[in-house]
DNA sequence: TTTAATTGACGGACTGGCCAGTCAGTATAA
DNA sequence: TTATACTGACTGGCCAGTCCGTCAATTAAA
């Protein structure tokens, strides 16, 4: 094999990591971290223990990895469906949709994700909020255009921010709760008219809180 | 001992719950359930192992009671801070503020209700929304009487009391995250005014999503 | 009242099972 | 023949739950 084909050995590699993530994030989203066992893993990825460990260092590099690409994913597809779009209101919502729809369709990244906030605490306080999703300061430019723009009203952005991603983070998770009944997706014009615009109609009791 | 000290053997059984359910709400919300060992609890409640099996069936069991008289208290704590307060809207302003001024105070909570989530997917199923805290029907009993009463928007009930519980917990999970700076109750008058009025400014545009 | 017997709370050493990670040996491809 | 990808039996450590001995408190007997 010496220096010669790097490229396939390469393409090995590639094929086998991919081979042992999508087994991993099987076995992890529906074991947790500590009940899923590297054999069994091992086995659905239809490999010997040892070669899982050739390709990731231990546990917990897997775990981390299986997390990562989802979420990889999860950024590719949002920019994917909010590219071209200028105006901040319709990117907002572009973007939540595409949010909903790619955990509609990759439900193990929600639990995947609920296992990681339980087991590395730490790891999340380092990364989650400037390079978890590698998506904040996209944000902040967006709300911040808004705001400039007359758009948005003049609120915290950084708070806003969370508040629309965490009604969305809560929304997958209900809706896995509940049984996977129908497309988290299918909920967003309610999210973002309570979002956009509020829940009070009396207008003399919405001017003591604009 | 007899028939005679009846109210000696239940004091005794309360004081040795509370005492290991001290215990197991300092190790479980720092460890986690699966790393948290039964000896350390024992330890930390000083006590015996077999002392602890003696008033729990098994780990899980000791778990569960954990959380369950976290949400208890977290109930009594609200409904107090709530109770002759007749205006939907205040009620919900008051509701909201002591949910994040009792997390405040109970962090550890926080952590159990993530490690929750990660090992006991079937409880939560099963309890989360009728029973878990005993609630929902309160809320929805709020919201309509807004409805009703012309103050709130005719929204899904359901959902926005989830929309709003979600924000909540969110803003209490990032509030741990970024390691417990100030009090997340600090927080609620911008929370509640995009959740009472939403954060567009320009009518036009707010009236594509009334 | 004193002493003996009984009860049951308590402790913690022990066991059986599990599993992460290793490593010596095998298969395969160059 | 050689290099290296692969395998899975094995090991060492961990820990939930058990179980029996101990001891303090209570009751019965003397």
């Amino acid at each position: 094999m010496r220096t010669k084909d790097k490229a396939k050995i390469q393409a090995l590699i590639k094929t086998r990591k991919a081979q042992i993530l999508d087994a991993a994030m099987l076995v992890f989203s529906r074991d947790g971290f500590n009940k899923a066992s590297t054999d069994e893993i091992a086995n659905v990825a239809k490999l010997g223990k040892g070669t899982v460990y050739r390709y990731f260092k231990d546990k917990k590099e897997l775990f981390i990895a299986t997390v990562d690409r989802g979420l990889d994913r999860l950024k590719d597809s949002i920019l994917a469906k909010v590219d071209g779009i200028d105006d901040p209101l319709e990117r907002i919502e572009a973007g939540s949709k595409a949010y909903l729809t790619f955990f509609g369709k990759n439900p193990a990244l929600i639990d995947m994700m609920i296992h990681e906030q339980s087991e590395f605490k730490e790891r999340i306080k380092k990364q989650y909020f400037e390079h978890y999703y590698g998506s904040i300061d996209r944000m902040r430019r967006i709300f911040r255009k808004g705001i400039t723009g007359g758009l948005i009203k003049n609120v915290d952005v950084d708070t806003a921010i969370s508040i629309l991603t965490n009604i969305l983070n809560g929304q997958i998770y209900m809706w896995r709760v509940e049984g996977k009944k129908g497309f988290p997706e299918d909920k967003i014009s309610v999210i973002l008219k309570i979002f956009f615009t509020g829940v009070i109609k009396d207008e003399k009791r919405r001017q003591k809180y604009e």
